[in-house]
DNA sequence: TGTACATCAGTGAACGCGCGTTCACTGATGTAC
DNA sequence: TGTACATCAGTGAACGCGCGTTCACTGATGTAC
């Protein structure tokens, strides 16, 4: 199970990152360190850089990832959903997909990375896209459209850290997905379909 | 101006919760080391300690301010809002608060910190008891009064993080006081008082 | 199938650093009489 | 008003630690012929 890799790892890449995603989670940021991910990996300190330039190219990377997996994430929650409740069946993702890794979830949107890389940026504007051409089917791509998508986006962001932080469940009770469809019914002008609200 | 208070501080305390203040917001949580708010002080490393049993008793402290102050700022803008725009004047004061100081806001939602706080507990309930009572006033404590007011707090918070992300205004162009009236608008059912939408 | 050799993916020891925290201490301040 | 003394708020040197990163290196792998 360990050591059959020998001196070759072979996919030391692929395991820090992962081993970095659980880092975070379990023990937040300051969890994360290159030692620690190598001695996590069974390899010296030194093998990490043969990988990443640094640690900062290794957060980078973890979110650029993490940005993907949320975009399909969402996009697969819309593509299952009900006709019509599509908005809510991402929101919903959305925040499982907050509840699900907190840490790797603070990575994504916590102080500003480096700004110039690219591939983090795009799987950034892909995830928002999903969002996005969702609104614009429902909404017909108006003048408000880009506002209703950034105000969905915001809504199920800040639901999830208000999850993250213990304020919703305070507040409210049930189950997860039913204090989603509460909310954002209670709440959102537009939360569903043709037919209505509730 | 630096010096005339000799040996004995007097305000360390308050200097030192002042001086967090600034280093969070300049570099972030890693800025952040009681030593450096020593030598910021013009004081021993040791002397923190007379104030503070340790790092994480200062960032709960530290916080803990911070609710307070979020509190008031929220509860001022209500009062001074014109009559039926109250929610929307508390979103504006929200948002503000988050982008004047980020690294404050990000502590105040940040990884959980110490849980048993009573002071921190007491100063967070307070701020979302201020966004509570408005909703109440203007729903009439019904039903979903609460789902509302969580749905409304999401919202404004989600926003704020976007606007420090950069991803709001990669979508949407105007002031900052613009864009969250338009995306409020454009996404919330109960926007404004009784004249309905728009 | 065998061998030479370039390249790739690691080793392991060492560096300097700033950190949180503790030690035994001392100078300044306030109070009791 | 003066003095003794407890207390308060700081000093400054030291600790051990884990970190990011660099050094010169070496064993394993893949390719050309």
């Amino acid at each position: 199970m360990d050591g059959d890799k020998a001196y070759h790892h072979g996919t030391l890449r692929r395991t820090l990152l992962e081993d970095a995603a659980v880092l975070l989670n379990e023990g937040g940021q300051d969890a994360l360190s290159l030692r620690a991910l190598a001695r996590r990996a069974g390899v010296s300190p030194r093998a990490p850089y043969r990988h990443f330039a640094d640690k900062e190219a290794l957060l980078t990377a973890l979110a650029a990832e993490a940005f993907a997996a949320f975009g399909e994430a969402l996009a697969r929650a819309d593509a299952a959903a009900e006709p019509g409740r599509e908005l809510e069946a991402q929101a919903i993702a959305y925040v499982r997909f907050g509840l699900e890794a907190p840490g790797r979830f603070r990575l994504m949107f916590g102080p500003r990375r480096v700004v110039a890389d690219e591939e983090l940026a795009l799987a950034k504007q892909g995830a928002f896209g999903v969002l996005q051409a969702r609104v614009d089917v429902l909404a017909g791509a108006n003048d408000d459209s880009r506002a209703q998508a950034v105000g969905y986006w915001s809504l199920a962001h800040g639901l999830t850290v208000l999850f993250l932080d213990g304020r919703v469940r305070d507040e409210l009770d049930g189950s997860e997905d039913e204090i989603i469809q509460r909310v954002t019914s209670a709440t959102l002008r537009v939360a569903q379909s043709p037919q209505s609200s509730r």
